[in-house]
RNA sequence: GCGCCCGUAGCUCAUCCGGAUAGAGCACCGGCCUUCUAAGCCGGGGGUAACAGGUUCGAAUCCUGUCGGGCGCGCCA
């Protein structure tokens, strides 16, 4: 008899035997669990040590009652009590690889989930002022919130990448001042640089520009004309690059856009009436304290201006109006003060948005490495690395790649000869090459993939092959963890470290073009499944996968 | 001073909603091999998970404190 070859059909069995076993506990969640140990089985559930207590009964006693109702089912899997009370379970060997036969038909759908069920998730990425070049950490934000999105498409949501950019305020008129003392140098006039003015090359373009273009203001005087003039000129210049780095937003939101709608003027209506503001000191202040900040905020300026913090309560009072209930937003951790702040402007409408709306990827700085040392400085953009150095220097799908490749939440080391070294050391270059050679494989082959999907895999018995079959089935659930935990990294890991490198033992243990007409036509559905894995999970990080290289 | 994140092998990092002997790559040591593409293979040494307490049947994982690193603490965004 063969026993389940899927995990929820697994756990659905181990359910109803604790039900069995244990009528009064028929609510406790059951988890499955691989095994670090392979002896351990394929999977394992600690069921028993957690029921233990609540059933008054020693966790192997409760795991032998478990194992005894388990055992009454027509596919139940072998079963083993180890250690403090561990069930272990072991499939058997076509179960494990029935998931090869499931890759081959769904093809680049393989790995995707309903767990959204078409509900809306918006994903704030970017949302970079149009003040200069971007940077490195946007490009970690630009890989992440594309990587997540794409994850969360791939577990049934209906995603929105959008781009907030403020193009009014301070930084904006900064700007513009910064490009006309530009253009009057340049015609020789003795202009000093505004106080915190932008000095990087660019700005001496926008100038040059400015004037080429000179819109009857060639002496510079038109600071409105320039000011419009250099965002639309930032702003295109950042598209081309998110276009280069293969990334696509569904929405543009101007921030000035919630002054001219009335948005900004509302939400402060709105939290003064929820009775949660006051005036003092010629300014008006909202009590966040009361939401958990650790100081109270200035709302309305004692100019009569508003600090940056109400629009961007107003933007997600819109979001939420515009019906995304889901939410996360990528940002750089030099933003996490305004995560508090955010949340308690938006519990203080006192309109039932959800306590912890929205959500924050909040990631850690970026150092660029280069011949050993630090590269800090980029010509253009003076003070900074941009996105566009890394892509130049090492190509688009190395800079998705090592962006995605660590937890968000440390720090991250951009080692550009690594990224752009063709050797294992380089797990860009490690997966691809993995790709590449197996597509390789299956073109010397010749036959037609789709052909191998009815394949008798009872000829596949070494220990490489039962591996790389279990590492394939585990796929999904390594796109789901990271879907629901906004980390990439998990996937990313799983393809250099599980897959490829398990592969790579498999590729010089066995031949894969055998004589042997079964044991080859068994050996290259594992090749084309495992292929097809590959290249599902690079396109999920927005990576391609070449056929050759 | 206060807040957030981090501290795991010589190096780069996984594991973190508590689970079995803390994993992988590089580097190091010892054997073997010459290819379906040019990623060689197998084995070995290497750890007080920063430190000290606490909770628990069980802690790298949760809590408290100390030390070290990063970031943020404006009527800037």
């Amino acid at each position: 008899m063969s026993s389940p070859d899927s995990k929820e059909r697994l756990a659905s069995l181990v359910r109803d035997a604790v039900r069995k076993a244990f009528p009064e506990a028929d609510d406790v969640a059951i988890e499955l669990e691989r095994p670090k140990n392979p002896a351990h089985g394929d999977f394992a559930t600690n069921v028993a040590l957690q029921l233990a207590r609540r059933v008054g009964r020693k966790p192997r006693e409760a795991a032998e009652a478990i194992v005894t109702a388990l055992g009454q089912a027509s596919d139940a899997p072998r079963a083993e009590i180890a250690g403090p009370g561990f069930i272990n379970l072991t499939l058997s060997p076509d179960s494990r690889f029935a998931v090869v036969g499931r890759i081959l038909e769904q093809g680049n759908a393989f790995g995707r989930a309903d767990a959204g069920r078409g509900g809306k998730f918006m994903v704030e990425f970017v949302s970079a002022n149009p003040t200069g070049p971007l940077h490195v950490g946007h490009g970690r934000q630009a890989a992440l919130g594309d990587a997540i999105s794409t994850l969360l498409e791939w577990q049934g949501w209906r995603v929105t990448r959008e781009f907030y950019y403020n193009d009014a305020g301070n930084q904006i008129a900064n700007l513009a001042l910064s490009v006309q003392a530009r253009i009057k140098q340049a015609r020789g006039e003795a202009v000093e640089m505004p106080k915190d003015g932008y000095l990087g090359d660019y700005i001496r373009e926008i100038a040059r520009e400015y004037v080429a273009e000179h819109f009857g203001d060639a002496a510079g005087e038109d600071v409105d004309q320039i000011r419009r003039f250099a965002v639309a000129y930032l702003r295109n210049e950042q598209d081309v690059d998110l276009r280069a780095f293969g990334v696509k937003f569904d929405s543009y939101f101007l921030e000035s856009s919630l002054y001219t709608d009335g948005k900004v003027l509302e939400a402060v209506m709105m939290l003064q009436q929820g009775g949660h503001t006051y005036e003092s000191e010629g300014a008006l202040w909202l009590r966040t304290t009361e939401f958990g900040d650790d100081k109270d905020r200035v709302m309305r300026k004692s100019d009569g201006t508003f600090t940056y913090f109400v629009p961007d309560v107003a933007y997600h009072l819109d979001k939420f109006r515009r019906g995304f209930a889901h939410v996360v937003n990528v940002q750089g951790s030099d933003h996490h003060s305004t995560v508090t702040r955010v949340r308690a402007g938006l519990q203080a409408l006192r309109m039932d948005i959800p306590k912890g709306y929205p959500d924050y990827v909040l990631h850690q700085m970026v150092t660029v490495m280069k011949g050993g040392d630090e590269v800090k400085i980029s010509k253009r953009a003076g003070s900074y690395v941009t996105v566009r150095d890394l892509i130049d220097e090492v190509g688009r799908d190395a800079v998705r790649y090592f962006f995605t490749m660590r937890r968000v939440d440390s720090q991250l080391v951009f080692d550009i000869d690594l990224a752009r070294s063709q050797s294992e050391d380089n797990p860009v270059y490690y997966v691809q090459y993995a790709h590449a050679r197996l597509c390789s494989v299956l073109r010397e082959w010749g036959g037609d993939v789709s052909s191998l999907r009815d394949v008798d895999l009872a000829a596949l018995v070494s220990p490489y092959e039962s591996a790389l079959a279990q590492k394939l089935a585990e796929f999904p659930e390594v796109l789901a963890r990271a879907a629901t935990e906004f980390a990439p990294h998990h996937l990313t890991y799983y393809l250099h470290d599980d897959v490829a490198a398990r592969l790579h033992t498999y590729y010089n243990a066995e031949r894969f073009l055998v004589e042997d007409e079964g044991l080859r036509r068994a050996r290259l559905a594992l090749v084309a499944a495992t292929r097809q894995v590959l290249a599902n999970g690079l396109a999920v990080l927005g990576v391609g996968a070449p056929e050759r290289m």
